[in-house]
DNA sequence: GCTGTTGTCTTGACTCAGTCCAGAAAGCGG
DNA sequence: CCGCTTTCTGGACTGAGTCAAGACAACAGC
């Protein structure tokens, strides 16, 4: 199920509450960021729950994204070389295309079902439950310039 | 090409060499640390390089592992909650599995030929180079102790 | 071989994400 | 509304990784 662009705080207060956590302002703060600001790090949360609830602590935004990461309310991705991003996008089995040079992460479908990649070819044993593929390239933005650069200097 | 079992310190000097970087102890020692110990987080190398030559900084080492990823000649792989690690198997198209108990890290060959998953289902536009895959599940051992705790302890 | 240039290594201080702890405060069931 | 339980706050702390300046070593040319 992709994300509701339109949640009222009621449903982030019914999110938690089915997932028996204890519904506080910071957590209500930090759902509603991560659903505002799909794949932001948490410096970028800890800002945005900020404007709105000044006196709402680092730690407890930390705490919260933990709490909420373990009840599988929200999706922790933590790409090579970056630190750690948080988005609403949970159940489902997408992956992410990451951008070598601004670090933008944009959602993938997944492109082979349900278990992409599951079947490796030999699983030495394993008892493998999930496949994360990670596609690293440049966003539209950063190949253009980086085209036109080439175009120009060169 | 897999990595080979037996290379003499000579054949680290021409990896070097092949990619026009000095040929220095604190490489060398380096590189036979990343070929002995595959999978390797920095700490360990450090501790690994430093039995044959206690006299090389920490900083030299993370400058090398630097240089010589920069140069193709290890490659880095940071598995989401994990340090950096660096493994010697560069060139072929191989991915790894992670057990989510003991983090211990497996290579595994691309299950799909050469661009395993490289087409997406819709590429937004990205110019993708790369698709990388990381399986999570438990280890052989991780997961036979948990089915005997299981079967013994409830 | 020897020497100068260039690039590398050492030492030590520093940054930054994330964690730990203990006391204070708030949510929730009765 | 009461009291138990869980969460939040504030501050100190950890640990991986980085930065910077000077000492040093590798390579190219003589």
């Amino acid at each position: 199920m992709a994300t509701n662009p339109h949640l009222e705080p009621s449903d982030f207060e019914l999110m938690l509450r089915g997932a028996t956590l204890r519904v506080t302002r910071p957590r209500l703060a930090v759902l509603s960021a991560v659903h505002t600001h799909p794949h932001s790090d948490t410096d970028s949360i800890i800002g945005a729950v900020k404007i709105d609830h000044p006196q709402v602590s680092r730690q407890a935004v930390y705490d919260s994204l933990h709490r909420l990461t373990a009840a599988g309310l929200v999706r922790l991705i933590q790409p090579s070389g970056s630190v750690a991003r948080y988005e609403s996008r949970v159940g489902d089995n997408h992956h992410h295309m990451v951008c070598r040079s601004c670090a933008v992460i944009t959602d993938v479908d997944c492109a082979v079902g349900e278990a992409p990649c599951l079947t490796a070819s030999d699983d030495n044993g394993f008892s493998i439950d999930e496949a994360e593929v990670t596609y690293w390239g440049l966003c539209p933005d950063c190949y253009s310039r980086k085209k036109f650069a080439h175009h120009t200097i060169s």
